[in-house]
DNA sequence: CCAAAAGTGTTACCATTACACCCATGC
DNA sequence: GCATGGGTGTAATGGTAACACTTTTGG
C-alpha cells in the first residue's frame, strides 16, 4: 500500500487540482509504439493504486485541450515526432472511482469521503498518439511507475481504461486509410513486413504479402533502399524509408493512401 | 435588449447551473433535417443574445453525456426517430462568452464579472443529429427562438458554433459510408433525387445520377415502390422506401454501404 | 416538338484479390 | 535438400466512372 511520501505527494496533487485544473475533466492518452514486431501500448502504475491506468492529467483552466495532451505526454516521455489525436469523449455516469478510492481515502486519513474529488465523476477525453519507439525515453512521474504492454497482453486496467484502449484501435482503424501510420510508428528504415504487422495489428486480420506490398510503393511515399537486414534464418527483406515531404503533403491534403474495407 | 422577465429566467439559470450541472462543460447538438430539397441545421436564438446558436445544454451530475444530448433536444422537439452521435470535443483555451456576456452581465446588474460564470471557460461537446423533419415538431425553450438554416445561408453564430457545423459535416462525411443517412432523414416513401441530393451536400460534390442509383439499389436496403409523385414539369420520379429490418442489421454490423472517396 | 429531368443499359477502366513462381538463409 | 519467409509477376474478378439511349411531362 502507499507509503507517507506517496501521501503527501496525492495530497498536493488534489490540492493544486482543486484550484487549478478544469474539475470533473480529465485527459487520457492511449500511446502507441512498435517495438519486437508487436504494437504496444504506454501505461502507468501509481504506487497508490493497485491497477495500471492510461498516462492521463488534466486540463488548466488556460489551457487547450489538445495541449494539455501534449503536456501530460511531455511529462513522461521526451515527445519528439508524436503524432497526437483526441477521439473520443467518455461520459458515462459511472465514471468514478469507486473501491480503490476508498482504499486510498483510507490510507490517507480522510474522512469527508464522499465530497471528495476522489469520488467524484470524471469526464474524460482521450487521444490517441503515435510514437516512434526507439525515440523516446520513459520518464516516470514520481511515485508511478511505467511500461510498455502488448495490446492483447494487458494487464487489469482501473476502470473503463480497457474500453478506452479498444475504442482508440478502432478510432485508428477508421482514420488508417489517411493517415501514414508507418511513419509515425517506425524508425527512418524498416522493412515491410514491419510495416504490415501494424496495419494487421490495427485491422485484426491478417493482410496479403505481397498485394500490400505494391499496394504500399504504389502511394509514392516510400522509398526502397538498396539494404537488406539480417534476421534470422530466412531471406533479409529489404529496408525502405519515407519520403518525408510527400508525406508531409499527403497529411496535410488528408490524401486517402489506401481502400480499407473494415 | 434583454426584458425583465429574461432576466429571471437567466438568474434562475445560471444558479441551477451553479449547483447541480458538471461546471465549465457544455453540450451543442447539430441537428440536421431535410426539408424542399435541402439540408438544414436546428439553431436557436435565445432573446438574451444577438447571435444564433446552437441547441445545446448543460449535463447534469449523475447523467450520462449521451443522455444530456437526448435530453437537451428532446426538450426542444419531439423527438422521434433521430440518430444521434458525438463527434468531437471543442476544448480551445478562448471557448469564452465575450462581448456578449458583457451586455447580458449589464442587463443584469450583475457586478462581479470576472469570477461569474457566465465569462468563464467552457469545454463542449459536439453531437450531430439526424432528424425526419415532417415528424418532429420544434419547440422552443421559454425565452428563445427555434428556426431551421440552410447550411450555406447560415446567419451570424456566437462564438465558434459555426466551425462546430463544419466540423459535424465533415464527420458525418467521415461517416457516410456507414451510415445510411438517407434513413434517418428521409421519410418513409422518398424519391432517388431527394436521397441523392443528400449525399452531394454532405460530400460537397456532385454525384452521377444513374451510378448512384445502382449503387443505393444494390445496398439491399431500399425498396422500390409501384408509385410515383408527380413534381412539375418532368418525369415524376419512382418513390422508395426503406428495407427498415435490414438496415436495423447494416447498422448493428457497421456495414459498409458505400466506398466514399473524399 | 422540345427542353428538362428521370430510368435503364453498356462499356472501359482500375483496384483488389488470389495465386504461381523465384530467391535467400539456416538447419 | 527442405522449410521458412521475402520479392516479383500475372490472370480473374468486381466495383466504379463515363456515357448513350429511352421515357415522361409541361410548355
Amino acid at each position: 500500500m502507499a507509503n507517507r511520501q506517496d501521501e503527501i505527494l496525492f495530497h498536493e496533487f488534489y490540492d493544486k487540482q482543486l484550484s487549478e485544473y478544469i474539475p470533473h475533466f480529465s485527459v487520457d492518452c492511449v500511446t502507441l509504439g512498435f517495438h519486437a514486431g508487436m504494437l504496444k501500448v504506454l501505461l502507468c502504475k501509481m504506487n497508490i493504486l493497485q491497477k495500471w491506468i492510461l498516462p492521463g492529467g488534466f486540463v488548466y483552466h488556460d489551457e487547450c485541450v489538445d495541449d494539455a495532451a501534449i503536456r501530460i505526454l511531455k511529462k513522461r516521455t521526451s515527445l519528439k515526432d508524436v503524432y497526437l489525436k483526441q477521439f473520443h469523449l467518455f461520459g458515462h455516469k459511472d465514471r468514478r472511482p469507486r473501491e480503490e478510492a476508498d482504499e486510498i481515502l483510507d490510507a490517507l486519513r480522510i474522512e469527508d469521503r464522499e465530497n471528495h474529488r476522489l469520488k467524484s465523476r470524471y469526464l474524460s477525453v482521450g487521444y490517441y498518439v503515435l510514437v516512434k519507439y526507439g525515440k523516446i525515453q520513459i520518464r516516470p512521474n514520481v511515485g508511478e511507475e511505467l511500461d510498455w504492454f502488448c495490446l492483447n497482453e494487458l494487464p487489469e486496467l482501473y476502470l473503463d481504461h480497457e474500453e478506452i484502449i479498444k475504442k482508440a484501435i478502432k478510432s485508428i482503424r477508421n482514420d488508417v486509410g489517411y493517415i501514414p501510420i508507418g511513419y509515425e510508428l517506425l524508425p527512418s528504415k524498416f522493412t515491410m513486413p514491419e510495416l504490415r504487422t501494424i496495419y494487421e495489428t490495427i485491422l485484426g486480420r491478417e493482410l496479403d504479402r505481397r498485394n500490400f506490398q505494391r499496394k504500399m510503393l504504389s502511394t509514392g511515399l516510400i522509398i526502397p533502399l538498396n539494404e537488406t537486414r539480417r534476421e534470422g534464418a530466412h531471406k533479409s527483406p529489404n529496408l525502405y524509408s519515407f519520403n518525408k515531404e510527400r508525406y508531409i503533403e499527403a497529411r496535410e491534403q488528408g490524401m486517402q493512401l489506401m481502400h480499407v474495407i473494415l
